[in-house]
DNA sequence: ACATTGACCTGAGAGC
DNA sequence: TGCTCTCAGGTCAATG
C-alpha cells in the first residue's frame, strides 16, 4: 500500500490526530524495526516529547518533536499508522506503540515487518543520506525540471518512475497507474520518448498522484478509469474492456493493457 | 548506468 | 475443510 499517495494520506491522518500531545510511554514489540537506535534510546528519546509537525518526502514520513528531532517512518509494503483509545484493542500487527497523555495511542502497524523507524536530527540531511530524489509532488518539480531528470538517463519507463534516487514516491502500483493513464507501455524506453510524450508523462504523473492523494488513496474513491482496482479484480481494462497483461520488471509484476499501451516496436 | 535476482518477513488467498 | 504454494504496494546488495 504505502506509496506516495498513501503516505500523504498517513501524513494528513497524523496531522489530525497525533500532534501537540505529550508522549507518556513507548512500547517496542518488534525491535528489529528500529534502525540505528536501541529500544531503550528510542523510548527515552520520545518520552515527554510532543510531535509538532510532519513532513513527507517520497515514501518517508517524518514527525518533528518539540526538541527538534525527527521520528522517521517508512512503511515498507504493509505498514500503516493507527490512532485509537489506549483501552481499546490494538489493531492487527501493531509493532511499535506511542502512548499519549490524553489516553490515546499511536501504533505503527506492519504485517510483514518490512519497514523502519528511526530518529534523526535533520530531515533534509537524512533524505540526502538516503540519496532520495525530489518528491514527485514537489512544486519545484516542474516540466522543465522533469525534462532535465529524464534527459540524463536511459532505460525502461517503469524503472525510471520507480527510481527513488531520481524522483521519490512512486512504487509498483502507481508507476503502473501513471503509465496506463499516459498510454505508455512499461517497457518503453525513456530515451525513445519525444518531447510531447515526456510532457504527457509528466502531466499524467502529477495528476494521478494528486488525485489519489486527495482521495486518500482509497481504491473505491479513485476515478473509474483507473487501472489500480482491476489488477486484483476482474483483470479487465477499465477503458477498452480488453484483458490486462503482466510482465516482470525489476522483479515486480507490471500490469498493463496491451491495447491501450502498445508495446515498443509494436509487439 | 542499467537490468536482474535474491534476501528480508509474514500471512492472505488461490488451487487442489 | 485443510493443506500447500505462490505472491504481495519496498529496499538493498550482489552480479552481469
Amino acid at each position: 500500500m504505502p506509496e506516495l499517495p498513501d503516505v500523504e494520506a498517513f501524513k494528513r491522518y497524523l496531522d489530525a490526530t497525533s500532534l501537540h500531545q505529550a508522549v507518556e510511554g513507548v512500547i517496542v514489540r518488534t525491535p528489529r524495526l528500529l534502525e540505528g537506535t536501541s529500544k531503550r534510546r528510542f523510548s527515552t528519546h520520545l518520552k515527554g516529547r510532543r510531535f509538532e509537525r510532519t513532513r513527507r518526502r517520497g515514501k518517508y514520513l517524518g514527525l518533528e518533536t518539540d526538541d527538534s528531532e525527527w521520528l522517521i517512518l517508512h512503511f515498507g509494503m504493509t505498514g500503516r499508522p493507527a490512532y485509537y483509545r489506549r483501552d481499546s484493542e490494538d489493531p492487527p500487527f501493531a509493532r511499535v506503540l506511542v502512548d499519549f497523555d490524553n489516553g490515546y495511542r499511536l501504533a505503527y502497524c506492519s504485517q510483514r515487518k518490512i519497514g523502519k523507524l528511526r530518529l534523526v536530527n535533520d530531515f533534509d540531511a537524512f533524505a540526502e543520506e538516503q540519496r532520495l530524489g525530489i518528491d514527485a509532488l514537489d512544486p519545484q518539480l516542474n516540466l522543465r525540471a522533469f525534462r532535465e531528470l529524464a534527459a540524463d538517463r536511459r532505460g525502461m519507463l517503469k524503472s525510471f518512475l520507480m527510481n527513488q534516487g531520481v524522483m521519490a514516491g512512486l512504487g509498483n502500483i502507481y508507476a503502473d497507474e501513471v503509465l496506463f493513464q499516459a498510454r505508455l507501455h512499461p517497457r518503453r524506453r525513456l530515451e525513445d520518448l519525444d518531447d510531447k510524450k515526456v510532457k504527457r508523462l509528466f502531466r499524467v504523473m502529477k495528476r494521478v498522484l494528486q488525485t489519489s492523494a486527495d482521495k486518500r488513496a482509497e481504491p473505491g474513491k479513485l476515478p473509474r478509469t483507473y487501472l489500480l482496482p482491476h489488477r486484483r479484480g476482474d483483470r479487465l481494462c477499465p477503458v477498452c474492456g480488453g484483458r490486462l497483461k503482466t510482465t516482470k520488471i525489476n522483479n515486480r509484476t507490471s500490469w498493463f493493457c496491451p491495447r491501450c499501451q502498445p508495446a515498443p516496436g509494436g509487439r
